[in-house]
DNA sequence: TCTGGGGTCCTATTCCTA
DNA sequence: TCTGTAGGAATAGGACCC
């Protein structure tokens, strides 16, 4: 999709269209999410931080963003996909790889079938998108890039909309590309290849694995060398597993209070443990991320002989790790994550206890403790019926009111420069 | 310029155990 | 029983993606 979100919040206020829209953070350690190609065309790019999109381009209507209608449209273009062919692999909420191989007896062949969907996503849903035809993954996500518009200072300029990279000619469209074009080479990986004097794919290819290896990492050499040499075999993955649950959040201001921290803990610990009920997971290593003012982070993880859900099991953990963190310097982003997952065995729920603290880590006093996993069963219904912010830990009553952390709350940044109490 | 949130994957190191 | 070692699991950190 082409600038997905300002695209939607342009969908539904049509009155934005033409001017400059800024979706992310608002507050002062936001960043931009995405933007319309009016304010590309001042220089404002995604994951700019919002202070400095701000200076570039005073005008924009900046928008905090709506997680949850997003992913309303994002299912509804998903929808259109799975028209065409049952191989559809979500990258994100506005980009997909499709295997269309088997669809094309029906449809036709894959440069047609990409018009139709352009043009049914444009028609049906209002959205401009942009699709790149290939015979591997990564050269189809290049061919969409190609065939989307593009914005600088100089203005905007319509893409060709279906970009189509025919058999035999693979080499000739990767040749002169940066290697920043290629999936896999960031900012660190692009370094390194520059001071072997390799700046695009051309040269990339002529580099020979061994070398690769010794410059960026074994498995990272290997990989950068088959695709210089358009080698892809990865296959279009449908329903890929999830291999973790996570949430963080960075704070307006850094947070030196320890109880406020602890707070925080049981908070995300509980949006997490909700999400992983939802999608039917239970996970065995708990993950604690913190980092500082200077931007330092630390992460902790411990591994629990026995695989939870439950936001209070997480939250001992995660707050026993806390515990081992030096805070005193202030926190500026604080998260928790649960991975080692597996599908929740829903046929022995009386399997799970609630273990707190040490007992968790290490796996003593089964049984002893409340059955929380009918306590976590009772809230998800009161949740479902009533709201996320009917029921939750006590510690979170504020004021009267909970403080629930839901999915997109703070996407982007806080939308506030003040602290959160 | 001053850097989000939710992920995946890789590498190096440490620790435990056979 | 002690010691050395190899391999695997756990842990920490970093790079990258959208």
């Amino acid at each position: 999709m082409d600038a997905f979100y300002a695209a939607v919040e342009l969908l539904d206020d049509p009155s934005l269209a033409g001017r400059p829209v800024i979706v992310g953070g608002t507050g002062r350690r936001g960043v931009v999410a995405s933007c319309s190609y009016e304010a590309r065309a001042y220089g404002v790019r995604s994951a700019m931080p919002s202070a400095r999109a701000r200076q570039l381009c005073p005008h924009a209507v900046f928008l905090a963003g709506r997680f949850g209608r997003y992913s309303e449209v994002s299912r509804s273009i998903h929808g259109v996909f799975e028209e065409y062919t049952p191989l559809v692999e979500g990258i994100s909420l506005d980009e997909a790889f499709l295997d269309v191989t088997g669809a094309e007896r029906l449809f036709g062949p894959a440069a047609e079938i990409a018009v139709s969907i352009r043009s049914r996503i444009r028609c049906e849903l209002g959205l401009p998108c942009s699709v790149g035809v290939a015979g591997v993954k990564f050269l189809a996500k290049l061919a969409s890039e190609a065939a989307k518009p593009r914005a600088d200072l100089r203005g905007i300029v319509e893409g060709p909309g279906v970009f189509v990279i025919e058999p035999g000619r693979e080499l000739e469209f990767l040749r002169p590309l940066p290697i920043e074009a290629l999936w896999g080479v960031g900012p660190a990986t692009a370094t390194r290849l520059r001071r072997l004097g390799i700046t695009t794919v051309g040269e990339l290819m002529g580099v020979p694995e061994d070398v690769l290896q010794g410059a960026v990492g074994r498995a990272h050499g290997t990989h950068l060398a088959r695709l210089a040499r358009c080698i892809d075999d990865r296959e279009v993955e449908p329903n890929r597993d999830v291999k973790s649950v996570s949430h963080e959040e960075t704070y307006p201001v850094d947070v030196h209070d320890p109880d406020q921290l602890g707070d925080e803990i049981v908070r995300m610990a509980d949006a997490v443990a909700t999400r992983m009920r939802r999608a039917g997971l239970v996970g065995r290593t708990i993950n604690l991320k913190v980092r500082y003012g200077d931007f330092v982070t630390r992460t902790r993880a411990q591994t629990v002989p026995e695989a939870v859900a439950e936001g209070p099991a997480i939250a001992s953990v995660a707050l026993a790790l806390l515990a081992g963190v030096d805070v005193a310097a202030g926190v500026r982003l604080l998260g928790v994550g649960v991975s080692n997952l597996t599908a929740a065995d829903v046929s022995s729920p009386e399997q799970l206890h609630l273990e707190l603290g040490a007992d968790v880590a290490a796996g003593r006093n089964r049984g002893r403790l409340v059955g929380w996993r009918h306590a976590a069963g009772a809230v998800e219904a009161v949740r479902s019926r009533y709201g996320d912010d009917a029921v939750g830990p006590a510690s979170l009553l504020k004021d009267g009111s909970l403080r629930i952390k839901r999915p997109g709350d703070t996407q982007w940044g806080p939308t506030t420069n003040e602290t959160p109490e």
